[in-house]
DNA sequence: ATGACTGTAATTAAAATTATTACAGTACAA
DNA sequence: TTGTACTGTAATAATTTTAATTACAGTCAT
């Protein structure tokens, strides 16, 4: 249902604790997937302290910290921004007796299901990926 | 990120525990979206035996239990049967290390996050939304 | 300076979501 | 028993989101 970015990051990052210092060509190759998708995601990666990038000749990516420490709490929260749950964006009629309380409602439900949902993400950690 | 049905399915609901017996055209003049939407919304809610509708002029929607009884979790089941977080239909390099690792892993993480959701949302009931 | 990379913008293609049209079927009620 | 007000659903179109592609500027080791 949610696209597949965080799949993808999860790809990434557990290939990264097998094999550093890959391209992203070489991880596009490996997933199947285009490489500028793959230095898109790096970059969100990279930006959440999550790994390193070097850049030229001989660059590559690097887990920036042990396998262990990464969470896909940590994963999620670089990947997505947007709440979980989306709603309609036509505004409903303020007339209508849940109108004006749905977006309050939403955005409630939406806070509760992504903090139960990191609690459990937080205890999943990247590095029994590997295996 | 997810689509709007759980947010719709949400809103039909309550606004059902606040006024009982409305038409699909009621229910979407409200919500401000597409009748057959709003059908099709009602039609799965039917089916998971969250709500009674009645053919036929006259017709209309009803809660088929009390709104304490339905919960989010009972909503969310009857909204979605995807799992939550997709993963590329492109099969991976089967050379990659990864590659023939990716599924399952989603799998799993798909079952833990999903049961952790689940949990949370089980406490939430329709009740508390039409205040 | 050259070759092998990353970063990113711009564009296109494909897929998913939402909206619309249309109409058959059901049930009440005059 | 016919009209009216509904539901149910198929078929199609419009819109939005996601994924893929092309292109090229910037970085850096050699």
């Amino acid at each position: 249902m949610i696209n597949g970015r965080f799949a993808l990051a999860i790809h990434i990052l557990s290939l990264l604790s097998m094999e550093e210092g890959v391209s992203s060509e070489y991880i596009a190759s490996n997933i199947n997937i285009n490489p500028v998708l793959v230095r898109k995601e790096l970059s969100r990666l990279s930006k959440a302290n999550l790994i390193i990038t070097k850049e030229g000749k001989n660059g590559g990516s690097y887990l920036a910290c042990s396998p262990k420490k990464i969470t896909l709490a940590d994963v999620y929260k670089a990947t997505y921004e947007k709440p979980l749950f989306n709603h309609s964006k036509n505004t409903p009629n303020p007339q209508c007796p849940m109108g004006s309380k749905i977006g309050l409602i939403m955005e409630d439900v939406n806070k509760m299901a992504e903090a139960a949902l990191l609690k459990k993400l937080k205890s999943i950690s990247i590095e029994q990926f590997n295996k």
